[in-house]
DNA sequence: TTCAAAATGTAAGTAACTTACAATATACTG
DNA sequence: CAGTATATTGTAAGTTACTTACATTTTGAA
């Protein structure tokens, strides 16, 4: 997808291969990384103890055609790493920290997921539920069960009929009354619980058909018509919720969103009747967010 | 929060304000936001049929002090932005963009809410959740009902009591029973359902300590002890799912998250129990993500 | 220790940005 | 409508800063 050098990358890929001297530049751009841009050449030879022409080189040994490309391609490395979404000052407080930690997760998770969606999946997908008569929405385990719930919330929206049940004996239950034209779409992280895939084989045996947002391979990516897969690596720090269920959540609005706007006629009717029903619930004056 | 002007925002605010000539240079950068930062004043000067004076006006216009800070400045603005996110490729096909807009419009609210959150803020609501017997969180409407949910899944990891019921009279009972030492966290984008109002404060009157997530300046944002307080401007799509629900839960996790490292020894044995627990439920032959 | 290759600095050459001033265009007033 | 003041624009000189060539220094191997 980029064609850009990765600046940070590169620089710390060459680490210790640099030339002495070069290595002292390699430093103190690592160690400046949001201000390197705005110094001249001459500004960061004079911080170094280097030449200039040493500076230049150290841009052509990263690959650069020089300095004015090693800047902007710096500039532009600095802007989506996640240590520039991380902002600025040494004396972030505790609390930006842990920000920085959840949402830049999140979103390197997010570019993560991109790269591996595939685009005839994804459209697939979204025929199937623009046209289904109901969708039963199934996962198990507090973070995909709510990915589930999710999904339900998002598409009965739409005017199709839409339940999750977190419960895997009425996951089943419900996989039984499902039939031809109606969808069971199972989301799992892992892929292999055997309750949900139990619930799909009953649910395809009655002529259901079959959407997986899942691993890559799993089991269910296997058993599925549909089978949508991402693997996304389990997160080290075991402190923090892990950025996947939010991203399988974004994923279930990408499909939603698509399924609306082959629907949007009706959609919009009952959007619409979203909305007014929603009027007087809150002490509202104004034109303000009533949530969705 | 960032000191860099965001330039692509500063052209299309101006847009229709600018000179004639700086106009043209305007219009010439949007079109082409990818490559402007490879060229040269001369170049642009050259497509755009005007002078590299005008060229560097255009530049000062925008509040850079030439247009060598506008090369960086935009090279740093296009990295970030949506449309940078969203690839180079006219190609794109429907899912992609879908996908684009999706993640995307979830990326900008995140550094949104990010420039909003106040650090005092967060750290109290961490402390009070870290040391609370008790958490009963609550919202309604099926997003904010989710997000709540969401939150009681984290916390109970934790080895805090923690609760979440979406009706409106389920949650005014269960504030009922809340005493001192019990957290109400209450979770609306709007700000004003009445339901969430009065469950609010009955917890209070009983002594539980009120947390809000929810918009600045509203009725549960003055209600509460510790509001965290967001603006997100609602989203013109109404085919789209609304990014912000995604965020909310984010902000969540950062409590979590940090929740979880003031009581670390004690969630460390809890994360241990809940792990081993699941593992007989997969159909599971090695070391892989199992839900978490 | 010597020699060859690599690294480095100095300074000249070049590119490109910035600024000043003259020319042109536009807007306003009588 | 004409004249005037102001704003915009282009041209070219001035300046900055990057790039390249070549001489010097350093490093590593024999």
């Amino acid at each position: 997808m980029n064609r850009v050098i990765d600046i940070i990358s590169r620089v710390r890929q060459l680490e210790q291969q640099f030339s002495k001297r070069e290595q002292l530049v390699a430093d103190f751009v690592l160690s400046n990384l949001e201000k390197v841009s705005a110094l001249s050449q001459f500004e960061i030879a004079e911080a170094t103890g280097v030449s200039v022409a040493t500076v230049n080189r150290f841009c052509v040994t990263l690959g650069c055609r020089g300095f004015r490309d090693f800047k902007i391609g710096l500039a532009q490395s600095v802007a989506v790493s996640l240590q520039y979404l991380g902002g600025s000052s040494k004396e972030s407080s505790e609390s930006e920290l842990l920000v920085t930690q959840v949402f830049g997760a999140l979103v390197d998770t997010l570019q993560l997921a991109r790269s591996q969606l595939d685009s005839i999946t994804l459209e697939k997908a979204i025929e199937a539920l623009a046209d289904s008569q109901r969708i039963a929405f199934m996962g198990v385990g507090g973070g995909s069960a709510n990915v589930a719930r999710e999904g339900a919330n998002r598409f009965f929206r739409l005017g199709i009929p839409a339940e999750a049940y977190a419960d895997g004996y009425l996951q089943r239950m419900l996989a039984s009354t499902l039939q031809s034209g109606d969808i069971v779409f199972a989301i799992s992280a892992s892929g292999e619980p055997l309750e949900l895939l139990d619930s799909v084989a009953i649910a395809r045996q009655y002529g259901a058909t079959s959407i997986a947002l899942t691993r890559v391979g799993s089991s269910l990516a296997s058993e599925c018509h549909i089978p949508i897969e991402i693997d996304i690596p389990e997160d080290q720090d075991i402190y923090k919720p892990p950025a996947s269920r939010l991203v399988f959540m974004a994923i279930v609005d990408v499909l939603a969103a698509g399924a609306a706007r082959k629907r949007s006629e009706r959609v919009k009717e009952y959007l619409r009747r979203i909305r007014t029903s929603m009027v007087s619930l809150s002490k509202d004056t104004g034109p303000k967010p009533i949530g969705d």
